[in-house]
DNA sequence: ATGCAGAATTGGTTGGACCATTGGACCACT
DNA sequence: AGTGGTCCAATGGTCCAACCAATTCTGCAT
């Protein structure tokens, strides 16, 4: 017998039903992020529920970063929802320090380099103008403050991720750089962190210029390899793989 | 005045209280992934809070794939814990169009060609054998079925994951395989799906246990190439680019 | 042994109560 | 006008006790 031709029933599934509902009123009522929601006594009584079932949704939808709630305040949308989004949960066992960032790297390096690729195929005029202005804007910044323009730096970045046409690319990497960032707030010990990393910048913008997605994926891989350089100094420098 | 130099207090945080002991818990115990965890009443019990602070805590591992609980049965362990896990949920908003579908492959593309290189470089003989074991089913499944191997050609791409040594391929890879099987249970009027990608499974092998990093990274390109290419086609038979 | 009914266990839900924090209203004083 | 203080209502956080629903165990009848 075919098993998949008698998939489970649903019973009960309360609380899921509660953020289905959820999805529904944000759409209805258009709320934007940052925007209030009804308390949760309201919703209970709305939905006909429990609040404590109500709580359990929402807390949910606040372990994923949908929503915050402020004691005393109310409950703020955080994010877009969309009734068919997709929810995944990256975890990054802990281990040492130095084996967390370099798989985080490994991610980027690969999405890199194919953002790059697709970006260097599709770039408009526009996009290329948008993307240069960006990378002025880092360069100058590089030159003033000598090294550290992290902020800039990554919206060359993201620049090129949309430009790719896939906002999956923004997404995830977005997730990596974020997962980097909570270790290496304070670049450990190296004081000229992503100095290295600077020229391929350019090299890279100039490869997508040149409709040379080949190009650009080369350059985007040696810019990548250059912070993994950076890390490993990092990692010997200070030996930080001792961890519980 | 620096605004960084008074950073928000932190008073009580009950849930969090009770992930860290139960982390603590898991640990003394070395509860492996499997095992069933204490109840909550006696959770309750132990830590001096309510079954409902229990349950918040507890819906928030479970939120983000740790745990699983079965009504009447237990909470069971769904993967490692460890006191310095980094979590980052990333929502993703699926399309179900062909221009989504398409995303997904772009990111699997770039992911499924480093993950093989990783593999070639880093597989011990071990995981040599075990991918070998996974191979050998899904071609036996193949033949016997005629195509329709995809639960098979599934855990064959996993067991490669794992053995790249970076659980961030497997956890990314698997959430853009469900995004794109949401929309793809019945290849859209494409009969023998995943024909193509076939023989490119074993000559992956080979590059593999070859330790040969770019000839994996080929084959591994030549496999989804195909798998696009099967999308292609089933997107010009059916035109189902007309979806809200 | 086998199978089945019933009890015990366990997560899921409910309703009601109280606590802690927030933010606004109001007021006194400067 | 502005500063600080007090009060109060709204809101999320916690707690309790009970019951519901699914699962698992138990022991009896066959």
């Amino acid at each position: 017998m075919d098993q998949n031709s008698l998939p489970p029933i649903q019973t009960t599934a309360r609380d899921d039903a509660v953020l289905k509902a959820l999805v529904g009123f944000v759409r209805a009522e258009a709320l934007q992020p940052g925007e209030r929601l009804p308390t949760e006594r309201i919703l209970a009584e709305r939905l006909k529920v429990s609040r404590n079932t109500v709580r359990e949704a929402l807390t949910r939808w606040e372990g994923l970063g949908l929503v915050e709630r402020r004691q005393g305040s109310g409950t703020y949308l955080k994010a877009a929802v969309s009734p068919d989004m997709l929810h995944m949960p990256l975890t990054l066992a802990g281990g040492n320090d130095f084996t967390s960032l370099m798989q985080t790297l490994e991610i980027r390096r690969a999405l890199e380099a194919e953002a790059a690729a697709l970006c260097a195929e599709r770039a408009s005029p526009a996009d290329i103008a948008e993307i240069e202005r960006k990378l002025d804007i880092m360069e100058q910044a590089f030159r003033t403050r000598d090294g550290m323009s992290s902020e800039e730096d990554w919206e060359f970045h993201q620049a090129i991720y949309r430009v790719s046409g896939n906002p999956l690319f923004e997404q995830i990497i977005a997730a990596m750089h974020e997962l980097f960032h909570r270790f290496w707030e304070h670049p450990l010990g190296v004081r000229d962190f992503g100095h290295a990393s600077f020229p391929y910048h350019r090299t890279m913008y100039e490869r997508i210029i040149a409709r040379d997605p080949q190009g650009a994926r080369a350059e985007a891989l040696k810019l990548i390899a250059t912070v993994e350089d950076d890390l490993k100094r990092g990692a010997a420098k200070l030996k930080l793989s001792s961890q519980t």
